[in-house]
DNA sequence: GGAAATAATTAGCTTAGCTAATTATGGCTC
DNA sequence: GAGCCATAATTAGCTAAGCTAATTATTTCC
């Protein structure tokens, strides 16, 4: 563990400054959602499922950070637009799992290449310095936040 | 503007990657919010009012990408709350401005150290140079995104 | 001065958060 | 093996928060 000389104040001016970026960007990101159709807690529930493959409804819930009668509805309304499926998992049959249909997963895909399409916009004014700069910062962040690798889904 | 031997497909992974951070680095906060006892969107309204100063309904429903409607419940729930108040505008007797009061303003700085502490203990672990490349990219990422500084609040 | 535009609010609907209750299944102890 | 407790999902009821439509009051423009 290398020496540190930063104080913890200026630690804090940094955590303070990498927390108004995040905000920044994804209210940046936010308006392409609406393209997708779909309201922002089942575009997020839906790319749990869809990068993390079939999930019980309880775990997505976990994944989510919501109890699984909400998670339960938001998987309803998934289903009746025909983006989820609901299968008996045949391990418990207390489970169910959920599954994203073709029709989902393209959706997702579409989603999130509209918004990486619309931040790579912004980045394109900076250069390759600072892009480089982004990159290695990006490494770093990801080792900070590496404390629970057990969801390391990403979500919109 | 300096040459760059990026393509494109390698700007749209570092769009991905940062995209991806950004929403692990505000689902990882999210947990530390419900201490603050007001939902998402009424604490992301108040962080407006707290750091705008006092702001048009109209200004303020705009900021939150929401309806006029929307915004004139989510105050209504911060009024009772005795979080903010509503004045009248001398300019324009059609608008009213909404104040933050003591309370609302206290709460609104508890909950954001709240989170600045909590993410500045996962940065606690890199080191020193680390840090610096973070301090860096914020700085080109800032940059980047200024291409409306019209509105740059910040909201949990 | 009058018509059109604008700001805020209310009503009605849907989505999404919670807790409580219920039903079926799984695990553990005796 | 039986019974009890824990667990997973769903439904019901409530509140919060998103939208559109409608209304009222004020401002702006011709």
């Amino acid at each position: 563990m290398a020496r540190r000389p930063r104080n913890n104040g200026s630690l804090q001016e940094l955590a303070d400054r990498l927390h108004s970026a995040a905000i920044h960007i994804l209210r940046l990101l936010r308006g392409q959602d609406s393209k997708t159709g779909i309201g922002p807690a089942q575009l997020s529930a839906l790319s749990v499922i869809v990068f993390a493959g079939p999930i019980s409804l309880k775990d997505l819930a976990g994944a989510e950070q919501v109890k699984a009668p909400t998670m339960s509805r938001i998987v309803d309304a998934l289903q009746r637009a025909g983006l989820v499926n609901r299968l008996a998992d045949r391990q418990d049959r207390r489970a169910v799992l959920i599954r994203a249909t073709p029709k989902g997963t393209a959706l997702l895909h579409k989603g999130r290449k509209r918004r990486v399409e619309f931040l790579a916009s912004y980045l394109e004014r900076l250069n390759y310095g600072e892009l480089k700069e982004i990159e290695k910062a990006l490494k770093a962040v990801q080792e900070a936040l590496q404390r629970s690798p057990s969801v390391n889904i990403d979500r919109p």
